[in-house]
DNA sequence: TGTATATTCAACCAATTGGTTGACGATCGA
DNA sequence: TCGATCGTCAACCAATTGGTTGAATATACA
């Protein structure tokens, strides 16, 4: 259980990934389309598609020659709820949260 | 701001650092307090610390010949507000809550 | 069948991480 | 002033990470 949220956090401590996360936040994307937008090659984005399968954050289902990638917010719920444990960040900002947000739906140019 | 986030997921990757932060959510701590518990070196504790500064989920005042660490739970606050924009997880089992937080605060054994 | 597309694998590289030990600088207390 | 304590620094080590390229595998299509 500890395990897993190390590799929830470490998975998210990557500009990339969260980048790849709020793609599929909007649908689900074969490897390919999720590869485009970045400057990298299609086997880095396949590495980093893999340490997100791993944490659990996304699943990964192979239909025919593409592998359909698909948002698994479950996991997010276990870091979330750790980070409440430190329940000391009163009201959440709302205004910063939509500002937030808009930047990072932008797509991979969030870092 | 992203580069912000990265630190402190980065930060958060790791069972010894969630720990200390556990720790010191109770009380701040000297280093040498704060290391006494884990089987490491007072070095390694130490080089936790300094990640832990880094990322702003705590701060470092010596006093004397002693550095107190306290927690900054602000930091926490951004990487809770991105967790947000994947607002799909409903409602925290509130019950799983309490024992994943019971786990934790029972100190560096949470790993 | 043969070729193009989708994806991973394997080997490699430089940089980082998490740990060690030993020496060091600073401060306290007798 | 002297010795003990607090904490970091420096050098080192093994393992991991994030990237590359080129070959390999699997599927689709003509």
């Amino acid at each position: 259980m500890d395990a897993q949220l190390d590799t929830v956090f470490a998975a998210l401590a990557d500009p990339t990934r969260r980048s790849i996360l709020a793609m599929l936040l909007e649908d689900d994307m074969a490897v390919t389309d999720v590869a485009e937008p970045f400057e990298m090659s299609l086997a880095a984005v396949s590495k980093h598609l893999t340490i997100l399968t791993r944490a659990g954050l996304i699943s990964q289902e192979k239909r025919g020659r593409v592998k359909w990638c698909k948002l698994e917010p479950d996991a997010l719920r276990d870091a979330s709820i750790w980070m409440q444990s430190f329940g000391q960040f009163e009201a959440v900002n709302l205004d910063a949260f939509e500002r937030f947000l808009e930047g990072e739906l932008d797509g991979p140019t969030a870092d």
